[in-house]
RNA sequence: GGCGAAGUGGCCGAGUGGCUAGGCAGAGGUCUGCAAAACCUCGUACAGCGGUUCGAAUCCGCUCUUCGCCUCCA
């Protein structure tokens, strides 16, 4: 536990991490904003915080996970023009906002069970925190770091020396010329963000505030619930890179302006998936929702596609990638019902300098490539000993327990189950079952020298996306992945 | 233009001063009734040019190229 290395965007170095209370964690990551269906970046960003809070699991810690699903305040635009993301996809489904915030919500957990990614344990609503976000804002008047004007209430960043300085833009002035458009006279600085918009007649979401009917920004949600429910200074929070500036770098002026403390210890961001080299994005159009990906490979494989590369390398999407990594996974599963399936032999194999070497990996600013490296040495060392003379008892469980927990628990790339094949688990076992006969009539034939019985069970089963492999152990079956 | 990241063998993708990454694809072999699987063997790759060093893919400089952010985006 100790051991463990998080790089820290804020310092731009690895670090020991350390929990602020010890045995404890507490971590907030940026959730979606629900107005369409989740596409392969948001898989790469959540699988990966999946797997920072199961390794802090696994490290012995207690992790309380909160991860927002932002349902108001997300403009489409400009932070001063721009209509409010749910709000303009309701218009074009003429449906109430609650009702696409919540359509695409229950979307985005369909699509994050599939691969795998547990729940936070705290998801909490921008909508449902209007209260808490009106304090804050209250808050920063109070201490001179917000003005309000017409309704509007803005944070103004020349109170805030150190504004910028996660995504290193430390003159804004400097940076803004030339592409600026249009700045809005009310502001005291071109620079300054909303934190409280006043709503139109038109406006389908609206609350009272002190400053008169209106809608909170977007970056103060974040503050407000990362402190409601991780407290002023929280461990690790997470996001896209794309998010650094000006989202991340707005929530830690808000929160630090109000509290005077430190808003977070340990940033983290992943990075992008792209495509052909581009950034796959919903406003360029060029991504593909989990979905449509579903349909053509098990959610696993996708896990495992994005599991191979760092979190904080891109990943370009292909069709010849994915299948690739749906080979290699098949390998890891074909090892493990192999191991299930195994009797004890003689040989001793001790899996611990496979699992030194998956901690090292892990701890190592969670290196799941180097982790999913291990695994694939390890399934090579066991298979081989499997094919020599077998291993002992001790052995075999030893190896099964390491299997379990490195690829199972950690990683959650194994086993390819029920769940992730969308059939119920009633059906599996029944289908258990009726393989498990038909392999039985096919050792038979074999053993009888019945190869055209053999091959026809062999042969059919292929047909019907059924695969049968022939081990020392006996035979195996699985479904082919795509 | 400003800030940041990166260029690794056919493809994907780790590594970061000397010690095998790994996967996929390919070639040969062992095993098997055949096939698949598994196992064994095979590739001496690090954008280019200089420099530091006993030694650099790894450090420094320059050049070229790509990508992200600077307006919404995981």
């Amino acid at each position: 536990m100790s051991a463990l290395q998080i790089y820290n965007s804020l310092s731009r170095t690895k670090e020991t991490f350390t929990p602020l209370t010890e045995g404890r964690v507490g971590i907030y990551v940026c959730g979606p904003t629900v107005y369409g269906h989740a596409h392969l970046g948001h898989a790469k960003s959540y699988t990966s915080f999946d797997v920072v809070v199961r390794w802090l699991r696994h490290s012995g810690c207690r992790v309380k996970y909160v991860q927002n699903i932002t349902d108001v305040g997300h403009l489409s635009d400009d932070a001063d023009e721009g209509e409010d993301k749910i709000g303009r996809q309701a218009r074009k489904e003429k449906i109430d906002p609650m009702e696409v915030a919540q359509f695409y919500t229950r979307s985005f957990y369909e699509d994050m069970d599939r691969l795998g990614v547990e729940r936070p344990s705290i998801a909490p609503l921008a909508t449902g925190h209007i209260p808490e976000q009106i304090a804050l804002v209250r808050q920063l008047m109070e201490k001179g770091h917000a003005y309000e004007v017409h309704g509007n209430v803005y944070f103004s960043v020349a109170s805030f020396p150190g504004y910028g300085k996660l995504s290193g833009r430390t003159d804004i002035e400097a940076s803004q010329s030339g592409t600026r458009v249009d700045v809005r006279s009310e502001k005291r600085d071109p620079a300054d963000f909303a934190l409280w918009k006043r709503a139109d007649e038109g406006h389908i979401m609206q609350w009272d505030s002190p400053w008169g009917r209106g809608f909170p920004g977007w970056h103060l949600e974040c503050s407000a619930m990362s402190m409601k429910y991780l407290g002023e200074t929280v461990d690790i929070h997470g996001g896209g890179m794309e998010n650094k500036f000006p989202h991340h770098d707005c929530e830690i002026a808000q929160s630090e302006g109000a509290t005077g403390k430190p808003y977070v210890r340990y940033w983290m961001h992943n990075n992008m998936v792209t495509v052909d080299g581009t950034k796959m994005g919903k406003s360029l159009g060029n991504f593909v929702t989990l979905k449509e990906l579903f349909e053509r490979f098990d959610p696993l494989v996708i896990r495992f596609f994005i599991l191979q590369s760092h979190y904080r390398s891109p990943l370009d999407f292909s069709e010849a990638a994915i299948r690739a990594s749906a080979t290699g996974l098949e390998k890891l599963r074909e090892t493990s019902r192999r191991l299930e399936g195994a009797t004890a032999g003689k040989a001793v194999l001790d899996p611990e300098p496979f699992v030194r070497r998956f901690t090292e990996a892990m701890d190592d600013d969670f290196n799941t490539p180097v982790a999913i490296a291990v695994l694939f040495d390890f399934s090579k060392a066991l298979n081989a000993a499997l094919d020599a003379e077998g291993i002992d008892q001790p052995s075999l469980e030893a190896s099964s327990a390491f299997l379990k927990d490195a690829a199972g628990t950690v990683l959650g790339i194994l086993p390819g189950g029920a769940a992730a094949e969308g059939g119920a688990e009633g059906d599996a076992s029944r289908l258990d079952g009726v393989m498990e006969l038909l392999l039985e009539i096919r050792a038979a034939a074999r053993k009888n020298k019945d190869f055209a019985t053999s091959d026809l069970i062999r042969d059919r089963l292929q047909e019907a996306g059924i695969e049968i492999k022939d081990t020392r152990e006996g035979a195996s079956w699985s479904k082919k992945t795509s």
